[in-house]
DNA sequence: ACTAATTCTATAAAATTAGTAGAGTTTAAG
DNA sequence: CTTAAACTCTACTAATTTTATAGAATTAGT
C-alpha cells in the first residue's frame, strides 16, 4: 500500500500536470484542490524538488511546477521516493537492498527467487505508470 | 514491502511443506529452523490455522502440518491474510475496498484507474507464485 | 519596508509493528 | 489420575513509523 505521502504526491504532480506550461502554482492552491493537509504538502514538495520531479520558485509569486516531463516521472519513481523499495523484501531489492538478518544462505533462500520473480513484474507494470497516462485517462 | 510477520509465515510454510507427508512440526522446531522468535510465531501459525493454511494437532506430540495443498496457497493469499490488500490504495482494492476519505468523485478520480491496473497486474504475478513454486527453485 | 511565498528544523500525536508474558486447554503416556 | 508437552488465547509493552503541526528563517517582487 501507498503511504499518504505517495499519495498526496502523485496527486500533487496530477495537479501541476494539469496546469499550463510555465504556469506556477502555489502549494495552498494545490492543497486546496487535492485536500491535502497544506503544511505536509510543503514538506512533501520539498522531497519531490530534492527528487528533480518539481522545480520551485521563491518569494513573492513563487511557487511549484513539473520539472521532469509527464512522461519521465513514473509510479516506479514516486513509489521509491516516499515508500523505498518496490520489491516485498529488502534481500530481493534493487535500489534498497539489505541481506536478511535471519537468513543463513542467500543463494539458498527459497523465498529470494520468488520474490525477485515479483518485483519485476511489480517493477515493469509502474514503470508503465505514468503522470502523462494518469492524466490522459 | 512484506511485513515481518507474513515473511515469517511464508518461512514457516515453506518449512512444512519440505517435511513428509502425515508428519507433524512443533512450533519449536520451525521456530529454530527457519529464525524466528518462537512466541510470535504461535500467533503467526494460528493466524495460518485461522485461514485454514495449516492444520494443527494440540497435547502432547502435536504441532502443524500444511492444510492446503502446496499448490494452492500463493503468495498473493498469505498476503491478504498478514498484510492486507494488494491495491496500493484501499479504492483501487478488491478484497479490502475503501473509499478515499479526500475524494471528491471516485469516477473522476485520475490516480484510481491505473491504481486498478497495477492491482490487476501484482495480483497475477503473485498467485503465480505457490509454496510449492517455491520449493521447487 | 512590506508582503507573500518557499525553506528548514523541531516537535507531537497517533497508529502500526514486532515481540513478550503468562495463564489456560488439550492430549498422550505412565 | 497425574504429569509433561504441546497448542490456544488475551493482554501488554517497546520501538518504530506515519501523519501531521508549529514556527522561525529565507527569498523575491512591488
Amino acid at each position: 500500500m501507498l503511504s499518504h505521502k505517495a499519495k498526496y504526491a502523485l496527486k500533487a504532480l496530477l495537479f501541476l500536470a494539469q496546469q499550463d506550461e510555465n504556469h506556477i502554482s502555489r502549494t495552498i492552491e494545490i492543497a486546496e484542490a487535492a485536500s491535502i493537509p497544506k503544511k505536509f504538502l510543503e514538506q512533501i514538495l520539498l522531497d519531490l524538488k530534492r527528487g528533480y520531479f518539481v522545480g520551485s520558485k521563491q518569494g513573492k509569486f513563487g511557487g511549484y511546477y513539473l520539472l521532469k516531463s509527464k512522461n519521465e516521472i513514473t509510479l516506479a519513481d514516486i513509489h521509491r521516493l516516499f515508500d523505498g523499495a518496490i520489491a516485498l523484501l529488502p534481500c530481493a531489492s534493487l535500489n534498497f537492498y539489505e541481506p536478511c538478518s535471519d537468513c543463513t544462505s542467500e543463494s539458498e533462500c527459497l523465498l529470494r527467487h520468488g520474490l525477485m520473480t515479483i518485483r519485476d513484474e511489480t517493477l515493469k507494470a509502474m514503470q508503465g505508470i505514468t503522470i502523462a497516462s494518469l492524466v490522459k485517462k
